[in-house]
DNA sequence: AGTTATTTGGCACAGTCATGCTACAAAGGG
DNA sequence: CCCTTTGTAGCATGACTGTGCCAAATAACT
């Protein structure tokens, strides 16, 4: 046999040049050509790894949320490490960071995410990702918000994961007016008008 | 000459061809001969009124953002005909309310914004329109808060329509979760807990 | 009635797409 | 050494795309 490579590696390789394809050019250009030469492969190399069209855009998705869903796990465990109020307010401000765009690889992360969610309305093949994305960004907003009263807190947290939404998709679309720092001051606002619950 | 056709009602006509297809099927599927079975008409019909496909697209996303604009001017008299406090909190309400999709057509409305504002960031030419719509909403949102101090006015504006953005997208792509409902007790509670800016 | 400008329809072309299928190279195990 | 498995490559096909170009049908105006 050939140079016997690890399949999976490649396979997520071919992902990481599916990102750049989305990233540059939109999911829209995203063809099995255009993704086999960012990754510097014959295209019927890539289709030796991947049956299907789709389904190597589904396995980008959940490469995508594996990789989220990592750096998320972590920063949960510093929230409950926290006992002093001060800490768990900067625990929960950098939990809750971590779902925008504040530096330029979570950036491209963001720009991939909503060209995928956005194309899971009309490609039902992408749909079940995106809806455990969407879930668990309110299971995470809830769970932040376990100070404030029970009647309270479903409002409260889909108003939470919307700002969080509403911010990752503006600096996407607008890079230059929705910076970092815009993004920071709006969460952090947001967290100090809050109840009681973080603080 | 034939029937003598009212260009402009015709372009119109055209233009909501592509916010069907582009409802149902995303704008990827908005091609030339999509569009045209759409409005019923020959492809080449269609090519008689728009010398290009690009041209279409942006005479549709124009035509998208002025019938928004018409729906906004009559809900601003709303607010400063409102004198008496309740009046004006149920006038922004109303106001902002007009850019949620909390009905069918609007529904349908916030699915074709999504659908063009994304594909603006890789496409040049709708990028001028979705910046327009960008930053319309947040001057809204800057006279809504009018009441707060100014030194908070900026973050509280882009914290706002980064709300309304964020319920318009989630609505959008998790129709059965996010709805009309929802989306007042949010923006509901949103208005309620700021300062003593719009009550 | 004849002319002319507008509208409509469609053909042809070069490009892209996903996918079925085949062919071959390479390296490990017997 | 051979053979079998794995990886790589590419051809062929049918479908779709936007656009250049052309031809016909239509109705208003002279």
């Amino acid at each position: 046999m050939p140079k016997l490579v690890d399949a999976d590696a490649r396979r997520r390789a071919v992902a990481e040049a599916v990102f750049r394809v989305v990233r540059a050019q939109g999911l829209e250009q995203a063809s099995l050509r255009n993704v086999a030469e960012a990754a510097d492969l014959a295209i019927g190399s890539v289709r030796h790894y991947f049956t299907n069209h789709d389904e190597l855009l589904t396995f980008a998705l959940d490469e995508l949320i594996a990789r989220v869903e990592r750096r998320l796990m972590a920063r949960v465990n510093q929230v409950y490490a926290a006992t002093a109020a001060a800490d768990r307010r900067a625990a929960v401000e950098d939990l809750l960071g971590e779902l925008l765009p504040l530096d330029p690889d979570r950036h491209d992360e963001a720009v991939v995410w909503l060209e995928f969610t956005n194309a899971a309305r009309t490609r039902p093949a992408l749909a079940p990702a995106a809806r455990r994305l969407h879930e668990g960004i309110r299971a995470i907003a809830r769970r932040v918000l376990e100070g404030v009263g029970a009647a309270e807190v479903a409002v409260e947290a889909e108003r939470l994961a919307a700002l969080l939404d509403g911010l990752a998709v503006d600096a996407v679309l607008q890079p230059d007016l929705i910076t970092p720092d815009v993004m920071r001051a709006v969460l952090g606002r947001h967290l100090d008008t809050l109840p009681r619950a973080v603080h």
